[in-house]
Parts: structure tokens; C-alpha cells; sequence
DNA sequence: CATGTTCCTGAAAAGGTTTGCAAGATATCG
DNA sequence: CGATATCTTGCAAACCTTTTCAGGAACATG
């Protein structure tokens, strides 16, 4: 089927170890002219070396694996494209992996993961601990948006961020705030809960309410809301935007208006939130750049550099407001007179 | 690092070709107390065969790989998924290659894909027929929504569908119609826009206009949006739903309501379109289906079973009717008529 | 008891590549 | 010109598994 290298050496009158070493680049030693032969003489053979063998006895793979939760997730999905891209640039293939948010498929996904690459980035924010210490005790493997003790991770400034939309609406005259948090058992969602019923505190007037957990998606916005309203809350903040979607479907399908009525965010800055109306205020999370930071961990521990587990500096993110936040219907007189300045967006 | 054969064998008292056998499930003759034997102490190691040197003496490396052009569209990121699965419960994992549109690129990821998969699903439509008969011939390879002489595929009846929505259209009493196309170069956007531009030939007073090629992207869609309103359109029919939500944030931008004023369609039906107001019509296409159905055929053909290239039949779609369609402005009497009756969606 | 079957197991080759080691060729120096 | 250092190249081992082939044991049959 395949053209060998074996092929390619009889073709240019040389031994397969030539061969050999006039294709792997760099150093070794081979005569000039020799090496430019055996190389047009593979390439019109169309030669490619055969990934198995090499990976025999190279053992290394160039490969690289990505486990993540949910691909139709816009978030995840963004995080796919940049991870392969980035690993293709740097001679890594990527294996997808998609857990489904599944802990039990993600401990077989690992385990069928872990002999075929030479690392794995992982995203998905649900199994225990313990589990993913064991697993990154058999590769390389870097978490994403997630810390666990003794593993090398990637992420971002959640805390940050929701301090800056609570602080976004507390400017605005919003005195009382709801959370529609994500999976109970997963990393960010924690955080981010965390970070935000922390915020009251330099706020006295201001009450957070805490609706609960719900899936990260846009169903669980919708089952929110309607808790929102009966919160009497005049801001929610979402875990995520496909649940800040989600809220403000059904707030108008409640007959509320937003932001009139009530504000929403989100978090993420998935491309979905400029395609609705109102534009969603969010968080903008660089999402290249953690599927980027990924992959270069990987690729650096396998160049033997000494892998530095302790968490790096989370990515700081950035507040974006846009049309689904803004004044408090019962705002203080300061806000209000903001408000009659200049028109909403 | 890894445990291997030998060292089962080993601990085992075994040859390795008993090891081996013992493992390989299925027919082979081991001894019942032998095999268990093996078994559980290969298991007591956690054994993993190197899938590799399996590879070398095989050659069959056990994966697939998907090449899609764009990750972030949801439509193939739910492609993704659905192979991914599937490829799983199969036995095999899936490399995934976003070609990020570009052509050249395609023929790079196919060239890298080639040596370490067993078959390739294409689901890039843009490619040069000729480019993709010569890819079909190194490996098992096929098309996603595309068809290319010779080369086996999986697609929809993008034409059924089109004719569906024309039909609704004109139902609902548009007379004026534009079509905004995806990609000049590809297969379903040509396939989709020779159905619309056939379909005025039942209704005399038929205006069909055809808006040129665009993005197949949200941004595309506002960019057509505008084309829509100056050829004086009551309806326009975006090719897919991304474009279609653009289609509709651009007609609002301009003073116009949907579907009031205008009428917007789409196709892929993704999530977007039940999210957004007024909710997309649009046509279903099932797309786990699709996603399976190149599976399969890619497991199938290595099964050794002849590979059917002759075209299979299209896979049925089916239209959603939404909020973003209704009576034209000017409709005649009894589609009127029907309106005062029924409220809107 | 000899012969033929059947069942199970082990030895060894094969798969395509990389790489340590040695050998041949050429150049350098005394 | 001979000895030595420097390049360049080839041989062969190694990577880990699967699979063919043959051999040995147990068993049944004549």
C-alpha cells in the first residue's frame, strides 16, 4: 500500500539509514548533496514516513489528546478549533474527546486516551479529583479552567470577572442580584459562585441571591428565570452565556423587559451573544489563548523542560457591556439622571 | 513506563503468543482457565496493548479522521460530536482537522491525516473535485454533504427542502423572493440555490431573485440583508441558519420587523435558531445522522464489505415552520383572511 | 501398542522506523 | 608518505505486537 522507506533508499542508491537521517532535519550529519538527493527522490515518491513505526521507537506519538464536555457548546467548541490549530502548527495531531459531561465516559475516554498521545488537555470540569490526579500520573495532562492539587492547569481570572459585572451593575443602581450558577460539582462554577457572594461585601444596601445550580445551558437559563422573578431580583447574573440566553428568553416570554425591566449577563463572549437582542453584556474570556496555553504546556513538558505544575497567573478577562444591562427600574436619583443623558444602546 | 506483553507474559509463566491470545476476545483457541488466567493478572498489571506496534503488524491504526471547515459552526460542531460518538462505540477515536475554509489547507490536513487513520470523513466543501478522487484513493475516504463522481458520500436532500420553504413562501403569499447563497464553490450551497432558482416554475407570478454568494456565517447573512431590501424582497431565504440569523439582526437594524415587513428562513435548524426572536423557520437535517451514517460506512468498507460508491439515497429533511416567517405584507385575500384568524406565533 | 486427531502452546518472523556502533573514505598534519 | 582525525555511510539491534507454523501432549481409534 504505503511507499517505505525502504523504497525510497533503493530508489536513491542508499541505505535506509540515510534515508532516514537525510529527512529528520536537523543536525546529523549527512553529506549536503546526499541529503538534497534522498529528499527529491522521497518527495517524488511522495514518501511519508510511516507514524506507527516511528512512534514505536521514538515513543512519542505527536499527538495530542482533548477531552471536553459538551462540543456544541460554542464555548468548547472554540476551545477545539484553537487547541487543534495551535497543535498543528506545532506538528501535533489532536483526538477529540467529547464526556458528554459525563464523569464515568470521561475516566474511559482517558484511559483509552493515554497509550495513543503524548498528552492530554482537559476540559471537562466534573470528575473527581483524585481521579484526574491518577490520570496525570500516566501523561502529561494539563487542566483548562480548572485547579486541582498537583496538576498543571490553565485559567481564567473567574473571580475577576464576576467581580466586575456584580460592580457594572451595582454602578448601574441594581440593589438586588441573583446568581444562576453552573454545575454544582464543576471548578469555574464554583468559582464564580463564590466570587460572586463575596461581593456584597463592600456593598451594604445590596442583596445577593444565590438561585441555585443549573446545566450550563440555555435550558437551564430558562428554568432559572422564572426563580429570578420570584426573587424580585433586578439583575441576574448567569454562569455562562448560553444560560444569560436562556434568562432573557424567558423574561420576555414572561413579559419583562430587558434591560428595562431586568438586566442580565453572561460569561464567556461566545458568538451568540451579538446575534441576540438585546446584545448580551459578558465577560470576554480569551478562549484561543487558554486552548493555546494548553497545548504549549504539553509540547514544553515534552521537550523535557522541568513541567511547572504550580498554577500559572489565571488570564485576566475583560468586562463587555453591551444592550442587556443597564439602569435599575428604581434606580437613585444619580443613576436615573445618567440614564436621561444618553440613550441606551 | 508502560507495561507491556512481555512482562505479562512474565508474570503470567506464559509465552507472549499466549498473552496475545488470551487478549485478542474473540475465536481462537487458549484454554478457558488459561485465558482467565492471563486476564487477570494483565488486568492486575493494567496492560495496555501499544497501540503502535498493534498498528505496525495490523495495519489498521483504529482511527478516524474528520476534517470539517469550521469548528465554531455550530452545524459541524454537532457533526463532530455525533461522529466522535459514534466512532467510539465503534471502537475508534477520531482526529478532528478544522480547514478553517481554505483549500490549501485541506490538502495538508488529508496528506497528515493519510498514514495514521483508517478512513477519512470530508465534510469540507470546498476542494477541488480532482483533489478529492485523489485522496479517495489513498485511503477510505467520504464526503459529508458532497458529492464528487466516483467518491462515496452521505447527503441531504438539500433540494427537497428548498422546495419546501419556496412552497411555505408562497403559501403564506410572498411573490418576491430572494435567495442569499453560501460559498460560489460549494456543493450544497450550489445544490440549494439551483432548487430555489428552479422553483419558480409552478407559480407564474413568481419572483425569484437571486442575491449572490456569501459567507456562510452570521456576518454573511447581514451583509445579504441589505442586498434583500434594496431588490424590494417580502421573503428571503438565507442557506443556513447562521446567515439567516444575520439575515434577521441587520432587517431589525433597519427599521424592519420579522416577519411583518419580511420573512426569514434558514437551514441546519441548530440551537441558535430556537434561541433567538422571532424563532427561525428552518429545515431539520438530521445531523447526528449524517455524522453515523460516514461512520459506518467508513467501518464498513474496512470490514472488507465492497464499498458502495454508487450516491446512496439523500438523507430526508424536513421543515420547521417558526416566528420568523408569516403572511407577506401584501398578500392576497385569503392568505389575510387566515391571519386575522389565527394570531402569531 | 501404534497411529492418527485434536487441542493447546511456544518460537520466530514480520511490520517500518530510529539510532548506536563500526567501518570505509577522505582530508589533515607531521 | 604514513599516521591520525574527521566525515560520511551502512549494518544491525530495538521498539511491541500479531500471526504463521510447527511441535508436544493428551486422547481416541484401530
Amino acid at each position: 500500500m504505503g511507499v517505505t522507506i525502504r523504497a525510497v533508499a533503493e530508489a536513491a542508491g542508499v541505505s535506509i539509514s540515510t534515508v532516514s537521517r537525510a529527512l529528520s532535519a536537523a543536525a546529523d550529519s549527512v553529506a549536503p548533496e546526499t541529503r538534497d538527493h534522498v529528499r527529491r527522490i522521497a518527495d517524488e515518491l511522495g514518501y511519508r514516513p510511516n507514524p506507527a513505526a516511528r512512534g514505536l521507537i521514538t515513543g512519542q506519538t505527536h499527538c495530542i489528546g482533548l477531552v471536553v464536555p459538551d462540543l456544541e457548546n460554542p464555548f468548547f467548541a472554540s476551545v477545539c478549533k484553537a487547541v487543534q490549530e495551535r497543535a498543528r502548527r506545532a506538528g501535533y495531531s489532536v483526538f477529540v474527546a467529547d464526556s458528554d459531561e459525563d464523569p464515568t465516559l470521561e475516566d474511559e475516554l482517558v484511559h483509552s486516551l493515554v497509550k495513543q498521545v503524548d498528552g492530554i488537555i482537559f476540559a471537562s470540569a466534573r470528575g473527581a479529583d483524585d481521579a484526574v490526579q491518577r490520570w496525570a500520573q500516566q501523561a502529561p495532562l494539563v487542566l483548562l479552567n480548572r485547579e486541582v492539587e498537583g496538576v498543571a492547569s490553565v485559567t481564567y481570572d473567574n473571580a475577576g470577572g464576576l467581580r466586575a459585572i456584580v460592580q457594572h451593575l451595582v454602578a448601574l443602581g441594581h440593589r438586588t442580584i441573583a446568581y444562576a450558577g453552573g454545575p454544582e460539582r464543576s471548578w469555574s462554577s464554583r468559582q464564580r459562585r463564590e466570587a460572586f457572594l463575596a461581593a456584597d461585601q463592600g456593598t451594604p444596601d445590596l442583596a445577593t441571591i444565590d438561585l441555585g445550580f443549573f446545566p450550563p445551558s440555555f435550558e437551564g437559563g430558562v428554568q432559572a428565570a422564572d426563580l429570578a422573578i420570584a426573587a424580585g431580583a433586578t439583575a441576574v447574573v448567569g454562569y455562562n452565556d448560553l444560560m444569560a440566553v436562556g434568562l432573557i428568553h424567558r423574561l420576555r416570554q414572561r413579559g419583562l423587559r430587558v434591560p428595562e425591566d431586568v438586566s442580565v449577563s453572561g460569561f464567556d463572549n461566545i458568538p451568540i451573544s451579538t446575534m441576540i437582542w438585546p446584545n448580551l453584556t459578558t465577560i470576554d474570556n480569551p478562549r484561543t489563548q487558554i486552548g493555546k496555553a494548553g497545548v504549549d504546556w504539553i509540547v514544553g513538558s515534552l521537550r523535557g523542560q522541568k513541567e511547572p505544575v504550580e498554577p500559572t497567573d489565571p488570564i485576566p478577562v475583560q468586562l463587555i457591556v453591551r444592550g442587556s444591562t443597564g439602569v435599575a427600574p428604581h434606580a437613585p436619583d444619580h443613576a436615573r439622571s445618567a440614564r436621561a443623558t444618553s440613550s441606551a444602546s
